[in-house]
DNA sequence: GCGACGGTAGACCGATCGGTCTAATCGTGC
DNA sequence: GCACGATTAGACCGATCGGTCTACCGTCGC
């Protein structure tokens, strides 16, 4: 049994993906955690606000698990970018399309907000330098890597957002083909 | 002088893109646009729901014509594409980076509803099917340009999320160096 | 002058928004 | 078994949500 302040993030977080910070009201988070209102200004003294960096925080340790999964098998890059971007397509199933970047939906759309707005560019930031890593790990030179990553990160970002468009994870998967017949 | 109907969805387009289609109120609207409420329900029946259409349609004009003056003049397909990244990161500029891709902003935030999805996807499908037209006529074969078109979109819809999350053009202008070096 | 009518103006509606507050309950150390 | 802090429970708040409705205004034809 999760405590409910892990609870509550967790779902907050699935529905922000689906319906953006503000397609989503407290209340509907509190329902479907089954967790009283009071609950949640006791854990979360920011209200909302505190709950979207809670879960954002944990979908991004949730990506970098991901990523390293994906590369530490791998013999080279491109095999580890295409199981990468392979999984990314399960779970885009799996949800049925109806779910976008679990931070961009949750602190890009949020409010006007430094705060947000800080989180958000270093989580990006740590998604491409753990795939940076695993680059020059797997025998790249730095400036491949940096190259590599940044152009794997944007394809994913932009192959999502258009995997949502269609309902169709098929962008995903011919992602590596289109992105790293450069190499 | 615009007429009340065009002022409205130009207003609320410019908003959506700003904070997302639950972000915005229609009061907010229709005090930046300076109507009343009366004039909005008699243009628009549906009400916001129309006016995101309405303002989803007229960036997706506004998107062709960039795309056209881009590679009109262009030389080859790599001299149009990088004009076109830095087209619109000028543009993103001119909006200080607080601006989201007008079409997704609009309808992937906005309720679960067909009308929207299906919009949202056949805009995507004619902003690549026309930069497939003007590679097809700068020479490139048609399987060259299924593959170049697809990840130039790819690439400015993701270098546009990251471009706001850093607040920062410069991914946009990187995007020609990143995805041509493939050709 | 006078209806007809497309359009404007905004008061008003119930529902929901995010957030506060007090009371009850729980868990643990004594 | 008792006291006390941590946590839960939910009634309640003003503000705002999207939307409806009636009254009014301007400009036509006549």
């Amino acid at each position: 049994m999760k405590d409910t302040r892990t609870k509550l993030a967790l779902k907050a977080g699935l529905l922000f993906q689906q319906k953006g910070y503000h397609g989503v009201g407290v209340a509907e988070i509190l329902q479907e955690a089954g967790v009283p209102k009071g609950s949640l200004y006791h854990h979360f003294p920011n209200g909302k606000a505190d709950l979207a960096l809670a879960a954002a925080d944990i979908a991004s340790t949730e990506m970098l698990r991901i990523i390293d999964d994906s590369f530490s098998p791998a013999t080279d890059y491109a095999n580890g970018a295409t199981t990468l971007c392979y999984k990314l397509a399960k779970f885009f199933d799996i949800q049925e399309g109806k779910i976008g970047c679990p931070v961009s939906a949750t602190l890009l759309e949020g409010p006007e907000n430094a705060t947000f707005q800080l989180a958000l560019k270093e989580i990006f930031n740590a998604w491409m330098a753990r795939i940076r890593d695993h680059a020059i790990r797997l025998g790249e030179t730095p400036a491949q890597a940096d190259a590599d990553s940044q152009r794997l990160f944007l394809a994913i970002q932009g192959g999502w957002t258009l995997a949502r468009a269609t309902r169709n994870s098929d962008v995903l998967r011919g992602l590596p083909a289109l992105i790293l017949s450069a190499a």
